[in-house]
DNA sequence: GTGAAAGCGCTAACAG
DNA sequence: CTGTTAGCGCTTTCAC
């Protein structure tokens, strides 16, 4: 208990030298005799000796299997489900992965960005839809640690999954449309990011499209990212007088229905809701949700895949850019419109 | 980009020693003058110098901010508000949090935590029911790193946050008894640990107090920890002939509503749900689940300061435990016994 | 005011 | 089969 051991000791110990002692650990020791590499062996176990991580990864700089993962907030079951994807792989590979929650504030993102900088790690996931290239790269020092990007801004550049956030709009629409609805909702957030504005835009004009009407300043309610951001708005969209809201993402479909039914709105009879993500809870609240499916998980894997493929073959193609499909998953908090 | 800047880098393009850099860069060069201080801290800016971490920690052991967090599963709501009550304090303290999410898999935990030890953490919170006082000491090489245990077995030694799970299991006992029920199950998991032996147990000797029988055979049933668990144990529920169930975790409880509802049975009119943990989403089904509540995110904020008193007086008195109270919340999904 | 030198713990040529 | 030497990038005496 106590002091660390170092290869030193062990060296002495066994009467040997240094080098000896590493070569033999990190098993590039056939040359040496089996007497020699037995006592190291038996030392190291009698020690516990492990090496230092500092001191190694100081020499063998780059090769220390570590990867960042910054995401907005473990604590949304999104992102928790997308962790889990890139933990998947990352032990398949023997990477660790290091966990970085930002609580949605940028000077922490930055924050954390320059610490796994400074641990060097090989390479770095960033599900932050704020963030700018220019800010990434500003918090990279501009060194060049492959990055993968996701679930955000289209217009940059970089590697990244990506899902079709336009046509996941396009089959909200639709559903609701099918539905017989006419007056319909996007219920947006207030910091807005290019992957909902893409969810609107594909909603919006697929309505537009059947010449029913849809602008922003009529049928656009904004509210918080979250459950209770959700719950706050259901007052105003019920004064909205909408029989059928497509909301940025399912947390915020799932505080919307909370907040109807404590007003006496009855989801899907009086209002439609249909989310966005397809997160576990969707099919354990009452009424399920109806929503938009995202390969969550699958993002999780495919992310880390090509950020492993982009740390091995530094000098690859420029951006690698993979995209996911979604699709509509009709369960029950959308209905017929009953308002004829 | 690309290339790191040593120290080295500036202090030959800034004309001086590296010494001199290192100190003004630390803010230990009063004793400089203007010029040179200005100098560097130009290049410094010019060519974004980050001294290079493991260099540092090479050095100055121990004194890195670092703390490791080892959770079963981010994933789940429970885990990502403790880690976030973690975090609050880490940012107070200019602490980096790093956290691992180890899937509920003893071998993944063994390894993160072996990760941890080499590098070189100052602390590590270590929030898993599973492992024993003697499997950490082993991952932890018997190095005296200190830790601390939260949401497991009692009668392990060491520093920890816990709350009384004994008592919560009188609540929720209590609460079901006023409401006339006599025929009461406790949903338990099938890897038991202590906490939820406890919870059991205090459940269990207050019926009986009551000459009410409960026993391990009759009112005692297993499932995964998780909503799927739970979910999956709706008939077998509705089979014992219970009118009032008290689960593991909310998680639990919560899949067994769903399950409860496919069935056709009502809760709480026919049967009785009470869950364990208050987490968010408790609000957010219908109906909203009573539970016993435990301050989560405040269990993070305690574990994260006993850590810290711990890491900055290695010396203290020997084993730090702090009690968080629990407490009944009576919401919609217990009701009076209606089988009379 | 400033710098030379030592060393943290480890690995990797290169000699023997 | 094994050891010597050099050095990763940095901080820290201690001498000038």
């Amino acid at each position: 208990m106590g002091k660390k051991v170092t290869i030193r000791d062990i060296a002495r110990m066994a009467g040997v030298s240094v080098t000896t002692v590493s070569q033999v650990l990190n098993g590039k020791g056939k040359r040496f005799s089996k007497t020699t590499r037995e006592k190291i062996m038996k030392l190291r176990d009698q020690y516990q000796y492990v090496p230092d991580f500092h001191a190694r990864s100081l020499i063998m700089k780059g090769s220390i299997n570590t990867i960042g993962v910054l995401v907005p907030n473990v604590s949304e079951s999104f992102f928790g489900t997308f962790v889990e994807g890139v933990q998947q792989v990352a032990r398949q590979e023997k990477l660790i992965p290091l966990i970085f929650s930002a609580n949605r504030e940028p000077k922490l993102e930055q924050e954390y960005l320059e610490q796994m900088v400074e641990r060097s790690i090989d390479g770095l996931i960033i599900a932050s839809a704020r963030m700018t290239t220019e800010m990434i790269n500003q918090a990279l020092s501009n060194r060049d640690i492959p990055y993968i990007l996701f679930d955000r801004n289209y217009d940059q550049q970089g590697a990244r999954v990506l899902t079709d956030d336009y046509h996941g709009g396009q089959l909200a629409a639709q559903h609701l449309l099918a539905l017989g609805h006419t007056k319909m909702l996007f219920l947006g957030v207030k910091n807005i990011t290019e992957n909902f504005k893409q969810r609107m835009a594909g909603f919006q004009e697929t309505i537009n499209a059947q010449e029913i009407n849809f602008d922003e300043d009529h049928n656009l309610l904004k509210a918080d990212l979250s459950k209770d951001g959700g719950y706050q708005m259901a007052r105003p969209v019920i004064e909205s007088g909408a029989t059928a809201v497509f909301t940025a993402n399912d947390e915020v479909a799932i505080g919307l229905m909370r907040g109807l039914r404590e007003q006496g709105v009855r989801v899907p009879e009086d209002i439609s809701v249909i989310g966005y993500d397809d997160i576990i809870l969707d099919e354990y609240v009452y009424p399920q949700l109806t929503t938009i499916h995202q390969p969550i998980f699958k993002l999780g894997v495919g992310a880390t895949e090509i950020l492993l493929n982009k740390i091995n073959h530094p000098d690859a193609e420029p951006e690698q850019v993979e995209h996911f499909p979604v699709k509509l998953i009709a369960r029950q908090s959308t209905g017929k419109c009953q308002q004829n």
